[in-house]
DNA sequence: CGTGAAACCGTCGCCCC
DNA sequence: GGGGCGACGGTTTCACG
């Protein structure tokens, strides 16, 4: 499962089912070129092969009444691997905690957190953040507007780098 | 476009359809109780009244070849609303730039970003970010590995707390 | 919200290059 | 190896009760 096995029409496939992951295969297959037997056995491989890991409906975190969206960072204790990973399976099993990111640097994770209000983020955070074991310090900020969250890859600039080093 | 105009099968038909957005309209009907047509019916409310976004397939961004991702926490020099909405249109032009959030505290926004290897982001990170107007100052963290990385709301959640205060 | 019908789509086998 | 053609069964999407 290395870098680049695609050709130009898988690569077409996956920008169009970033762009709309509902797209019937009939549509998907016009849109790239082919019809439409083999453009369906071509998802199923790009998903076997891991390229496609899933596809989601994109929902309003705000319409449905999720207020509160906060980026905590995270410093730990002990950075050895038995205690990272204890932490990352914690943040596993935190429903309001949507992604966990390991980092470089001073800070050790950042995780994006969901909330209903900030009553409810407080509370997550005092109970469960701060008093799970190993961790040091939580510096949290509230994201007071989200201008732009796109998906995935820009795969103009896939196809950029691919035109110039072929 | 209020809070909770959603019964008990809405919210479960916006569950299912954030899991498996390619799930077929049948089977979602089965999954929520009732027969397709109103299940239909009542998805295409739901995308009409924004709480379906949109529905994408989920890469594998380092299978794809963006080897790198990079959160940068921005400062801007002025945070007067012109000068904010003219960071956030740089941003959305910038296709390495994923998610831009404006936050609350001292640093102004956080950027997601990816980029295939580290040069072609430093290229980014000096040429584009730094080099555009009113940025003071960026800070960036590489992520080192995602343990964490679910879209959307918890639903589980949302069900909670429906069922304590109705 | 459910039923039925018509059009469409996903999917398979086979043939072709 | 991959792409196209044709056909069957399931699905989407009407109009109507």
């Amino acid at each position: 499962m290395p870098g680049q096995k695609l050709d130009a029409i898988d690569r077409k496939i996956l920008a169009e089912l970033q762009r709309d992951g509902r797209m019937t295969n009939v549509e998907l297959a016009k849109r790239v070129g082919i019809s439409a037997p083999p453009c369906l056995r071509r998802v199923r491989t790009l998903e076997e092969a891991g390229y496609i890991r899933g596809y989601h409906a994109q929902v309003d975190v705000r319409a449905l009444g999720f207020e509160v969206q906060v980026f905590a960072m995270v410093g730990l204790h002990s950075q050895a691997q038995a205690d990272l990973l204890e932490f990352q399976e914690r943040c596993d099993n935190w429903p309001l905690v949507r992604e966990c990111h390991m980092l470089n640097g001073e800070v050790d994770f950042i995780l994006k957190c969901v909330a209903p209000d900030l009553s409810s983020f407080q509370n997550f955070l005092t109970s469960d953040l701060l008093g799970a074991p190993n961790v040091e310090s939580v510096k949290t900020s509230l994201v007071i507007r989200t201008s732009k969250e796109v998906p995935g890859i820009p795969f103009e600039v896939m196809e950029d780098r691919l035109s110039k080093t072929p």
